[in-house]
DNA sequence: GTGAAAGCGCTAACAG
DNA sequence: CTGTTAGCGCTTTCAC
């Protein structure tokens, strides 16, 4: 039974090896130009004195942290948590571990967390942040490293990672229109989110190009992306004289609230009533009826956007790039 | 527009307010014994200067980075979602950040994480995984400050929070006999957990009690909370010659899958066969039929394991505590 | 009330 | 291949 301490420094171990804190260093660092019987030395006292380094001195040294910094406005949202497990994924991978914040989308919190980086706290950032709250970080950008994902704005110089909005919500509306559907309502969320104003463009320009009413009482906007949100905008869009016989909501679970309303309302979805949704979460599949949705690479998002930032850590003077994964349609039953 | 210069150091700051280092550390610490002139001078400077203060520098000193690790078997279930909320608002307001990691239940990946404690990366640990992996880490729980959620074992001397899964489950059984039914099966997840664990025994018991028969075939068990775990399982078990008509899961998720399941069977719920699940996320109250559940105090729990750890770390000779939670039965539809 | 100076434990030149 | 040494930027006695 070894002694266990912790808290043994790298001096305690050189002076029980009999050799140098630098050696010492060396070989903890694997680095080469030592001998192997040094080495093993080394490791032998490392372990009776159960050494462990200690980060907080290292990271002083080094001036990193090997920390990654996670902003998303929701951690609660099933697409968010997706999301994160890609980016914790290909963190850890790489030697670093994730700081999850949970922003609420407020611009205030946001930049509170920033100074996370600006006290090397964290070495990097990952954004989901409404690109309106990013513009404020955006200034900074050539200091602070950070990547945006999901919310981008091609505009700002940074690196993101997000899918073609505008398309994919068309894709959705022209699906609808394929299957009859000429009243097209759409649950929209805060338009402080890019993706909600190309979504919201995307539903417009598929619904003019064939010649269908785009009427405004057809869209709602609602403030959350509760599950009672799309429930309660559904609710009230259906009450209209002349009501949708379809609905888009550009997020799954708006969309389950829409399919709780009209259960509500005994609308048959979808012989009366289609819906579609945003993000394909694992509950989509589970639904009744099962929802038909525009899937997002989740996963291969919070990947993705982890290698962006990996990547300009890497290289801080590289080139800004952008890059958008491919989305699909995913028919089930509510459409 | 001040020159923004986040790499400055405090010598910097003395230097240009004209006064040393060590005041310009009380003023940054808000420690008194600073005349107000002095400390006008050094705001003016920090300002000037755009100084923030490196926190890597700091923990080394004072040996800690007010960091707080929260292991988590799985990040996308929305139960542990809510629960990291609860985490995080309480270690905010104490200043302190949480860095979320999703162990997979896997003890190899857990004992890895913990690491950050020893390696001084983390002041404490919060940790939701299986009692039965936290039974390796337990030895160190005098030196290693930590506390369990959800998951514990109060024989292990470790400050828990959680809700007494056993009279809970008990509940959930009764209710389903107050209402008629007979047969009950179960849907349980990973006997790793001891949560999974004193929910049987209170099914169990409570089918005693009440004279009904607790057939193992009525017995499912499942190694993940998926949705399509608990659809699986209620497929299987409702091919059995003499099936349940009241399915108790220990998960919303499970439940939502057995819903699911007996959607495809075109049995009606809860007239043909009753559904109960546990946790009460905020999905249950969309399904249809609407989730009958025992509510568990997610937010509750999570900003109640928090305030034990800040408690932990305040005073590390502390008398050891456990804290039950009330859980509470919310009838819905599908029972 | 303020300053000088000694580290916290580690890494990285630079010598040897 | 290994050792010596100078810091990283901050907090914290201990003087003044």
């Amino acid at each position: 039974m070894p002694p266990k301490n912790p808290s043994a420094s790298i001096a305690a171990v050189a002076l029980h090896a009999g050799v140098s804190v630098a050696t010492v260093s060396r070989v903890m660092n694997d680095m080469d130009g030592v001998r192997p019987l040094t080495r093993d030395k080394v490791m032998a006292s490392v372990t009776a004195l159960g050494y462990r380094m200690n980060h907080l001195a290292r990271n002083l040294r080094t001036a990193a942290s090997r920390l990654l910094l996670t902003m998303v406005p929701d951690v609660g949202n099933p697409f968010y948590s997706e999301i994160v497990r890609g980016i914790d994924s290909v963190a850890r991978e790489h030697g670093y571990f994730v700081m999850l914040c949970d922003t609420g989308a407020e611009a205030g919190r946001e930049s509170a967390y920033f100074d996370l980086l600006r006290t090397h706290r964290a070495d990097g950032a990952i954004c989901l942040d409404p690109d309106t709250v990013q513009h404020a970080l955006a200034n900074e950008s050539n200091i602070l490293p950070w990547v945006a994902c999901c919310e981008f704005d091609p505009a700002i110089a940074v690196p993101y990672v997000g899918v073609d909005n505008y398309r994919a919500a068309g894709d959705a509306v022209r699906h609808l229109i394929a299957r009859g559907h000429s009243r097209i309502g759409l649950i929209n969320s805060d338009q402080r989110y890019r993706y909600a104003r190309e979504r919201q463009r995307g539903y417009l320009d598929a619904l003019q190009a064939a010649g269908l009413q785009a009427r405004p009482e057809w869209r709602r906007q609602v403030d959350s992306l509760d599950y009672d949100a799309g429930k309660h905008a559904t609710l009230q869009m259906m009450t209209l004289p002349d009501a949708p016989n379809a609905v888009f909501a550009v997020s799954d679970t708006l969309a389950i609230g829409a399919l709780s309303a009209l259960r509500q309302l005994n609308k048959r979805v979808p012989e009366e009533v289609a819906v579609v949704g945003f993000d394909d979460i694992a509950i989509a599949a589970q639904t009744w009826p099962a929802l038909t949705t525009i899937a997002q690479p989740m996963r291969a998002l919070g990947e993705t956007a982890a290698q962006l930032l990996l990547q300009r850590l890497a290289d801080p003077q590289a080139t800004v790039q952008g890059v958008l994964l491919p989305h699909r349609l995913v028919q089930r039953e509510s459409s």
